[in-house]
DNA sequence: GTCATTATTGTCAGGATGACAATAAAGGAG
DNA sequence: CTCCTTTATTGTCATCCTGACAATAATGAC
């Protein structure tokens, strides 16, 4: 059985949304409950925030614990306050949407419970990982909430912002066909290659956001592609 | 003197950074503190949020008592956490952003403490009500910053949300006229009428957002100016 | 009727986008 | 070496959106 809050105190909490992207797909860290409440649903990361430090810190603790050695970029997302969100007691969790390349969610997933699971639809939220395919009701607490939230804001964000940088495997050398990959993950629909590269030439090249190298790959099938590298 | 916060406990509170457009000027609410901390800053409406009510909840029943009966619209804008932001104790504090047409502000400012400042600069914060100008020096807590983040956000949702349309004084009679100086409010800049209408055209009539009524304006200077009405 | 005022429509050039074709530069098979 | 497959990159249209700005329309004031 969890613990019980005491009664008319408020607590507050940090849920951290640990995604990523990997051929194609948009990825979110889960791991399943073992305990009352929610026992057996799925949930993502979180914890009280203690009184000596912000939301901000807890999530990055959080962060963290997952993938250590990490600075992960993490955005708040939205802060939840239902009444009943948590029938323990009245917990306000202040959301955070964290972003991170494949290559490191995979290899601190070894030893961990946590499971990353594809967004396959939107409409009705639906997660799979392997042969195991989750919907909302499978998810502990308002997570499905937060998720479908953080799927928006992440959509929403691609097109004016840097987050889609943030699941590069290697930010000083990337193709444009690497970061498309990432675009199509997160808008969930492919683009056409050759519009993909004149729209980020003009949206971030000219805006000195990014640089062409003189390097290029080898190796690989096809003609050798050009590496890029951000400015900052 | 400010009451104390038991140590070692977080509490959680709601501050409205309730906006409206008047001739082109974006204004905020502010009230004068009396005691400390910070007296005689400035500061948004808030208070703290029972164990009873969401934030949302505690929100709109800061708004009902600055605006009796008036449902304005609300959006969420950021969570707060700073350690040291309220040197009463460890306050989490919720900011929400509030739009309301001017014509309903002002007639519910009457006996209120409230002044209703205009934002004057950005890059410095600057907030003008008649003869009185002020920093973001003189606002209490961290509102400076709540205030330039609701600015930012009004900024980038006003091109692809209905936000605009809750400073109308009559969301089923008003002109694009009135539309275009709430735009200007928000942008701080003008937008060549011209142009104005052809965007309001295809962006919201053509989506179905809104409606051209067969009614007309009366009475002003000028030829008379077709009315618009909200859909929803 | 003429004028000032505000509303509305039209025109033109430039920039961004989607669809899609054409070209370029590898590696592999023969 | 030549052809083929593969991937990268560039080019070509038609279309839409936008800013600048001119042209027209409908009022009230005089």
């Amino acid at each position: 059985m969890g613990e019980t809050l005491p009664q008319s105190q408020l607590a507050v909490a940090v849920d951290v949304m640990l995604t990523t992207a990997c051929e194609g797909e948009l990825r979110v860290l889960l791991s399943q409950r073992k305990a009352a409440p929610y026992a057996h649903c799925w949930a993502l990361p979180g914890r009280m925030v203690t009184y000596q430090e912000t939301a901000e810190n807890a999530a990055h603790a959080v962060l963290e614990e997952l993938l250590p050695g990490t600075g992960a970029a993490l955005e708040q997302l939205y802060t939840f306050s239902g009444v009943n969100r948590d029938p323990r007691g009245r917990v306000v969790s202040v959301a955070y949407l964290a972003m991170a390349p494949w290559e490191r969610v995979a290899s601190s997933m070894a030893g961990s419970p946590m499971r990353a699971f594809t967004l396959v639809e939107n409409s009705r939220l639906l997660l799979r990982d392997g042969s195991l395919t989750l919907q909302e009701s499978h998810l502990a607490f308002d997570h499905g909430e937060m998720i479908r939230m953080g799927i928006e804001r992440l959509r929403g964000k691609v097109e004016y912002t840097d987050i889609a940088f943030r699941y590069l495997r290697d930010p000083d050398a990337f193709t444009l066909a690497e970061l498309q990959r990432v675009y199509e993950a997160i808008l969930g629909r492919p683009t056409g290659s050759g519009n993909f590269q004149r729209m980020i030439r003009n949206r971030y090249l000219e805006r000195g956001l990014i640089r062409q190298t003189a390097r290029k790959t080898r190796g690989g099938q096809g003609r050798p592609a050009a590496l890029f590298e951000m400015v900052n």
